[in-house]
Formats: structure tokens, C-alpha cells, sequence
DNA sequence: TCGAATATGGTAGTCACTACCATATGACTG
DNA sequence: CAGTCATATGGTAGTGACTACCATATTCGA
């Protein structure tokens, strides 16, 4: 690897680190790009040529957990569906949790600006769709749309594990076991759809 | 109801008949918020008392079908959980269905400008809040975490199931059966939560 | 060491959005 | 009907994210 590619990284990660002090520091909104860069000591130039917006000084660690996971999952040998996409949940659920200070200030800054829960709610599409490519790629069927919707489904499925789990998480400061929550949820995957209470008392709705 | 009110009424819907107009003739990101108030005839100011955000003039449709169906559902009497989660899904899928061109248009500008697409996914989001707060009200059970969990997984199916019955029919002009799909999908919200398709040798997930 | 490729910093500008104020217009009271 | 009050409107000035562009500096290959 070159000196260039190493410096470029470096300064990368440099205008990062710094913006996350600045945000968790003042607020995101408080926070212009200019002070980002002056503390980096880059020029704003610079900073735009790293992260095209604001917004993804954030949510890039995020975004580098949800799509090396898919990344990870497109070169796995073929398995069975519903093992597939709980490998690839654990996964997620792993590289976060790696984090846990960091996913915690992302969903705090999500919480209390519009625009960065945008933003990460964008990403996570994104994560869906690239999923849905990888399981269209896999499965077989003689309806090709069929199989888009069956993907398509199942990605969402996914996705709305990982999304709930994370959400009780950093919900719960300490009260929350995140594999024992995953497994719980996994289970339903392949179960039924709904996550029904085991008592029949609890199937039922009760009115306002 | 005052003749305030009336006007009121009447200038919103202008700019935001003139705004959509802009927009699918000239592209969402080459119309800026001054023409639209020009075409409206009003001043910019007055246009951001009405839309706080650009994106809002392009969303505030799909904002009133989603928010609809959950203060619908509100009013419901108790009825079993997936009845109720498959009785907002219809809801909604028919408010959409009113207007399939405003739908399609919505969907357009998403998939071409990234700050649509992030803000109708926050407004999903929203949607998906909304109704896990309702299910949390409805739904009873000695641990609260769990019918946190239970609400929360519950509304991203519902969620899902939407969302990519709506991707499906605006992706394929006239070739989907918006009922028909969506009543397939409920079926697999009763089921499996994972779609497999009916015959064994299509259960099986192929390598690359 | 020289020239090519690329990274950087600065400038000028666009545009979404905000705060604020003066004015005009419906709404209610005597 | 006149007066007054609440509210709606339009305009001004400004902030800040983001872009296009150019001159300079740094790194790489020959």
C-alpha cells in the first residue's frame, strides 16, 4: 500500500473522530462543517471530498457494519433460507455490538434530529435492497416475480429483527441481552410471523 | 367552518398542486422553493408556513394515507392481532390505490433524489412507531418488555409487508394485482414469516 | 530528478431554511 | 357599522450545507 492510500485513511478517520467528539460535545445541529474541518485542520474543501454530507460523518459506521455483513453474505455458500438470513442478522448484530458507545450516540442524534433519523432510515433500505439483490441471486423458482417478492419479504424480515433488536437495545441501557432478544426473535422467523405470546390470554387485543 | 379556513384550505392545496406540478415537469431537484411560490403565487414565506420542508410537498400524501389508517385503526374495536395488523395493511394499500399516479410520482422522485427517498423512509418509520404505540396499548401481558417487543416486531411485519407490496406494484406498471398480493403476503403473516415458496426444491438457497 | 497524477485549500456562488418585522385581512364586539 | 384584535402574508437579512472551479502542493512512476 502506498504512502497515499495510508495519509488518506489517516485524515479520514482524523475528520471523523473529531466531528463525533463535536457532536456528542454540542449537538449535532450546533455543529457546522466548518468548525468539523478547522478542528480536523482541513479545509471544508476537504472534508466534502471525504463524506459527501454531513450526515454520513455519523452514519458511516453504521453503513460499514450493515453492508460488510452483506458483503460477508454474498460470498457464504448457499444454505437454507431461514439459516441465511439468521446468519446474517448475528452478524449485523455482532459488528454493532462491537460499538456499543457508538450505536448508542447514532440512535441518541437519530432521536433528536430529523434529518440524521432520515438519513439512517435511507441506509437501512439501502441494506434491504442489496439484500434482496443477494437473495434474488440465490433462490430459484419457475415466477421470477415470485422470487423478487419472496426476497423482497424476506430482506424486510429481516431487517425489521435487526431494526426492532437494536431499537430495544439502546433502548434499555442494561437491561437487554441482544443475543438472547435475537434468538428470541429468530425463532418467530421461522415460526410464525407474528410474535404471539405463548399464553392465549395474550393473543388478544383489547380495545382503548 | 370560517371563510379563514377556506382560504387557508384552498392556498395549500395550490402550492402543492403547483409544487408536484414543477416537479414531475422539471425534476424535483431542478425546481427550487421560490418558483414554486411564484407558480403559487404567494411568498416564500408563506409557502414554509404551510410545508416546512421541500420534501413535505412531495410527501405529505403518502403522510396522510399512512397517519389515516393508524388513527383509524385507533378507533377499532379489539379485534385479534392479525386481523387487526391485516385490516390496517388493506387500509392502507386502498388509500394508496386511490391515487396510483401520485403513488408512482412519489416514488420516482425517491428512487432519484436520496433526501426523498430518506424522508419517506422516516415517515414509514413514523407509521411503524405510531402503530407499535397502538398495539402497546391494545396488547396485555405480565412482562412489558415483552409486549414492547411483541408490538414493535409486529408493526415492522405489517410494515414490511406494505412497503414491499407497494414497491412491487409501482415497479411493475400493470402486470401486479395490488390484492392479490397483499392478500398473499397476509397469508404468510398468519403462517411462516418467511415466504417460502410451495414446492421443496424452491426452499433451497443456490451459491453464486 | 522530472513530469504526471492526484490531493488540498480557497473563492464565489446557489439554495434550503430561519428569525423578524411591517402590513393587510378576515373575525368578533360595542 | 366602526373599532379592535387575532392572524395571515410578504419582505428583508442572514445562516449554513453543499457545489463548481482553479491554483497550488504533494506523491508516485520513470
Amino acid at each position: 500500500m502506498g504512502l497515499r492510500e495510508l495519509k488518506r485513511e489517516r485524515t479520514r478517520r482524523l475528520i471523523a473522530d473529531k466531528a463525533f467528539e463535536l457532536f456528542t460535545d454540542h449537538g449535532f445541529g450546533r455543529t457546522t462543517v466548518e468548525q468539523i474541518a478547522a478542528a480536523a485542520e482541513v479545509g471544508p474543501s476537504t472534508l466534502y471530498r471525504y463524506f459527501p454530507t454531513k450526515e454520513t460523518l455519523v452514519l458511516e459506521f453504521v453503513e460499514d457494519c450493515l453492508m460488510d455483513a452483506v458483503a460477508w453474505f454474498r460470498e457464504q455458500p448457499p444454505v437454507d433460507l431461514p439459516d441465511g438470513l439468521q446468519a446474517v442478522i448475528e452478524r449485523v448484530l455482532e459488528e454493532l455490538e462491537r460499538n456499543p458507545d457508538r450505536v448508542r450516540a447514532v440512535y441518541e442524534m437519530a432521536d433528536q434530529t430529523p434529518s440524521v433519523s432520515a438519513h439512517l432510515q435511507e441506509l437501512i433500505w439501502r441494506f434491504r435492497e442489496e439484500l434482496t439483490e443477494e437473495l434474488v441471486r440465490r433462490l430459484s423458482g419457475p415466477d421470477p416475480q415470485l422470487v423478487e417478492f419472496t426476497a423482497a419479504l424476506s430482506a424486510g424480515s429481516a431487517m425489521n429483527i435487526i431494526e426492532t433488536v437494536v431499537r430495544m437495545w439502546v433502548d434499555n441501557p442494561d437491561g437487554i441481552d441482544v443475543k438472547e432478544l435475537a434468538h428470541r426473535a429468530m425463532s418467530l422467523l421461522r415460526g410464525g410471523g407474528i410474535p404471539l405470546p405463548a399464553a392465549p390470554s395474550d393473543n388478544a387485543i383489547h380495545g382503548p
